[in-house]
DNA sequence: GGTCTAATGTGTATTAAGTACATATTTTCA
DNA sequence: TGAAAATATGTACTTAATACACATTAGACC
């Protein structure tokens, strides 16, 4: 139970609001892409002096009548004008000198897009894929936040099928293979990756094959249709 | 970004102020203990007239000087006498209705305490253990919250040594079986739960024999100093 | 059209982890 | 002293994970 359950009166109320309502809430999605065999999230520099030249992550205060999911897909959208993608919450983050600027407590998402996706259409020129690995530094706890969830998205790889929200919708196991390799870090054998992803049954063949390609052209797979992310 | 972040004069900082520091944070804890073989959680009779005679979790506001970590440390505190307990955090819940008295995100964490710990001294005589199984309805998005938690425990405990937290400083592997049977919800086969724990090394003899039970005795285990939680 | 290149596609042996299952032993109680 | 109730323990089987090699194919180039 709370104590801002029972207001015994307006003046009580107010003394709660006054010594409470001090608090923002915030929402930051860590929005990883795929590119250049390489993962990427999507930042835009800082606008503080405290933090200048850093990168970001994108958020925004959650407004008072959004749910807190709503939130993060509002950023999203705003951002990429991308609608139904995945997102998904991680954790929040609470310290109290986090934000320069006064108390804000943050709620941190991830979400996977598919960057070649020709809708993906960036409103803000600030914005822009950086690769994870080339980010050292960033600006708030971000570096931190970007940790949690990608340390998040590792554990999950083989147990939902995620990934295929950064590809585009016809891809060759080659393609899916490095990008697993890329998320995780470390390289994977081919054979055994394939054993791997095909007991899941994740994946449906297309029938087509690679095209442009200076070598054999691989099989092109699709998402199952059924496959629950 | 949030826009917080670079207030342009006193004006907008003001204009910030209302339309943003309108949602209250909270914290709720999922206060797991075990007795009676049976795995219980700390609760609370609502005192709101729209959940009359139901359970709740311990929750209390975030105030605007602590840390959302230090906030459900003092909740414990507060409520069970207890330092130093294991805290982890969950998630955050917010949607916008879920709190009858107005817009309130709250952060779930859940904990593990002895119950037969000599220090655990319930502040109040509306707190009461209730078994996790026992409780179908609760208020607000508890019951929610609890079964997050309790999904999360689950995926944790052959992970991390997480369930001795719950036991007393001795234990008979019988005990800690029996703990993970009511946590799991299933029942476990007694060699192949030997086996599983005794290669983690999160467990120590300590030479003693059960006392008072009326069968050939166990022996009493103590949690390995080093094991991590 | 022949050859080179670079990647695709496939199977098996080995090791590790998880599961199923039965008997002798020890203590208390009557 | 025997019955009851639980402890302690090992092995065969199945499943999952790992390590590893070779024939095949399409494109590029001559």
């Amino acid at each position: 139970m709370t104590p801002i359950t029972n207001f015994k009166s307006a003046a009580a109320e107010k003394r709660i609001h006054q010594s409470y309502f001090k608090i923002a809430l915030s929402v930051d999605c860590v929005i990883f892409g795929y590119t250049e065999k390489e993962l990427q999230v999507l930042v835009i520099k800082s606008d503080l002096k405290e933090f200048a030249g850093q990168w970001s992550l994108l958020g925004d205060l959650v407004r008072p009548e959004e749910n807190i999911d709503e939130a993060s897909y509002r950023v999203l959208e705003e951002r990429t004008g991308l609608k139904n993608v995945y997102l998904e919450q991680v954790q929040a983050f609470g310290e109290c000198k986090r934000h320069p600027s006064g108390r804000v407590v943050t709620i941190a998402y991830y979400s996977l897009i598919d960057i070649s996706n020709h809708k993906l259409q960036l409103s803000d020129n600030d914005l822009c894929w950086r690769p994870v690995r080339s980010l050292r530094k960033m600006a708030f706890d971000h570096r931190q936040i970007l940790d949690t969830c990608l340390q998040r998205l590792r554990e999950q790889v083989f147990e939902k099928p995620l990934l295929f929200n950064l590809l585009p919708a016809k891809f060759a196991l080659r393609n899916l293979q490095e990008l697993y390799e890329s998320v995780l870090g470390e390289s994977l054998d081919r054979r055994n990756f394939r054993k791997k992803i095909a007991v899941k049954e994740w994946l449906r063949e297309t029938g087509e094959l690679e095209r442009s390609v200076l070598h054999r052209p691989g099989r092109l797979y699709t998402r199952q249709a059924g496959s629950k992310r």
